[in-house]
DNA sequence: CTGTTAGCGCATTCAC
DNA sequence: GTGAATGCGCTAACAG
């Protein structure tokens, strides 16, 4: 491993100052175009790479952006991480990954993180058990941008990219009564998210004003897709549902392989609607609808928001609150 | 945003120099409890956040590693993320990761960053238009560790972690001939990239070898998910097969529904094995096999495997080649 | 136990 | 056009 080389052993070997090297490294106009060449050839057969980490802190400047989320599931997250990166390169970002794995001290260990490598802006998804923002305050006071997407919490004060969880849900249940179903069924997600309670408030609640007289409704809550598996089993016995709403791409995963076991043949007895990236749906033969949940959209949307309150300067006046529309699509072609 | 508060600023409030304070903050044994506590106390109260990109700079010692891969899907990489994040934290290292979205000038500039952010190793799964590794050497002369995970080329002489393809593939037919199969088809990943190959020409190799006289063979590749419902759609009417192995978790995720719908009620007229990370075949309710690519080992096993090489200051003699098994697992139960 | 000094590699004033 | 000097924030000798 030899010694890196620099912008001093560039400069000792030109015979020109360290000063010179760097200008003409950064196409500074004042330096002459053959100066330039001469600089850049030797940059390049010398293999000088600039040393970021110096660079970041002469101008106390870090490129780099950071993403948080619970998890990277199989789900939802690979869409959003490919909508971030672009938007983010595009704009000369590098862009760094964390995981919480659902604890709320790994978040707070994330932001930390953030904070000591001085990166210029946080896009976070929020685990489950995280109630209160104080970390990402901390992080806002030292000067951090941050965008909350997708997880929130109710008295979230950060801008915010996502979906109305309530209208989702109430939509969903408005196209199963439309289809004549009466007996319906939502799957939720772990009891802990917000979302999850989100989503099934919406839920009962349009059931409530809804469904016909005779109709009847339940909730259960899974936490994880096994489970959403294991509860629609155990339910089946004593309710069998006509209709069955599916508030995840996890939930719809469990819920799917099982209910083709449990109606054997018999397809159409019960009609299935979830909220969904979009890619798992197409894994099932069996027609299915869902409210597009579209991942990579709500990335790039969060970047864009993220990159904004960048340009301000963090002294923007107002909360950018983007809310995503859900349509309704089918997997059948 | 105002100023951020560095050691400097500690050591002026508390009358002590900067190096004291630097020490008490790393609990150092020179220096007094008494003090140390002082200065934590006064670090916290100022929310004090060391500034990683001085200190690393300092110690030239980045304490991360890269992950470079082709693209963030759905498929095995989220399991091999999870695998390598989890090892990776175990020993103090933060971890970038990076996509190449299969493109070889995206790869090497993500080299380069890696070479400017001095990151001290690096896991890269190649991306499929990647022939020869020179940037990689780059980075290697600069004193990084490299560890090659997943797909590689035949002409790679860095430390590998991954699956035999030719035997995988092999065993695969293998079990569909022992199943009775006689007609098969075989579908591949794109053919550009060179676990394809590999795997088709184990493939083929191992019909040629193990069909009985009568039996025949056919393979495609397939340019992605869709391209493989796609081909199988296209092939069914002048060739119907009666075992088919799909070399990817994508290639699966597009042949089964599609052969569901062409196979109608027909269910048992075709086995399926693929190889896979070993979520994906639970979706079905259909009943396949599958040769288990563990995203998740791999992933560890990379992470330990750089971690290792770290330790061994790159000087270590012997060039580690980590081939992980592949058992064969049915999606019932 | 603590302070002084020096420098990691770079970019940017200010001179000339 | 170019060079000399300075400091980003931190740590690690080396003194005392």
């Amino acid at each position: 491993m030899q010694k890196r080389t620099t912008i001093k052993d560039l400069s000792r070997l030109l015979g020109v100052s360290p000063s010179t090297v760097s200008r003409a490294l950064h196409d500074h106009p004042d330096i002459g175009a053959a100066l330039k060449q001469k600089v850049r050839e030797l940059a390049a057969a010398l293999h000088y790479y600039p040393n970021a980490m110096a660079s970041q802190l002469r101008q106390s400047d870090n490129k780099t952006l950071a993403l948080i989320i619970p998890e990277i599931t199989m789900f939802f997250f690979p869409s959003v991480i490919e909508g971030i990166t672009q938007k983010v390169r595009e704009h000369g970002y590098q862009l760094m990954v964390l995981q919480s794995h659902e604890n709320l001290q790994q978040e707070i260990e994330n932001i930390k993180t953030c904070i000591n490598l001085r990166v210029s802006g946080i896009m976070i998804s929020l685990c489950r058990d995280t109630q209160q923002l104080d970390h990402l305050k901390e992080a806002a006071d030292m000067g951090i941008s941050i965008v909350v997407f997708d997880k929130t919490v109710p008295n979230n004060r950060f801008p915010f990219v996502g979906i109305d969880d309530k209208n989702a849900s109430h939509k969903a249940v408005s196209w199963l009564t439309f289809q004549g179903c009466t007996q319906l069924l939502g799957i939720f997600g772990h009891p802990h998210m917000s979302i999850s309670n989100q989503r099934r408030e919406g839920f009962e609640n349009a059931c409530m004003q809804l469904l016909p007289t005779g109709g009847t409704f339940k909730s259960v809550h899974a936490y994880n897709q096994e489970d959403a598996a294991l509860q629609l089993r155990n339910l089946w016995p004593q309710f069998k549902p006509n209709g069955i709403f599916c508030m995840s791409d996890e939930v719809l995963a469990g819920v799917m392989p099982t209910l083709s076991k449990l109606n054997g043949n018999n397809g159409a007895a019960c009609q299935v609607i979830g909220i969904s990236d979009g890619k798992l749906p197409y894994l099932f033969h069996e027609p299915l609808h869902f409210l597009q949940h579209d991942g990579f959209k709500i990335g790039t949307a969060t970047a864009q928001c993220l990159l904004n309150s960048l340009q301000l300067g963090g002294k923007s006046s107002d909360l950018p609150i983007i809310i995503h529309e859900t349509p309704i699509v089918s997997n059948q072609q």
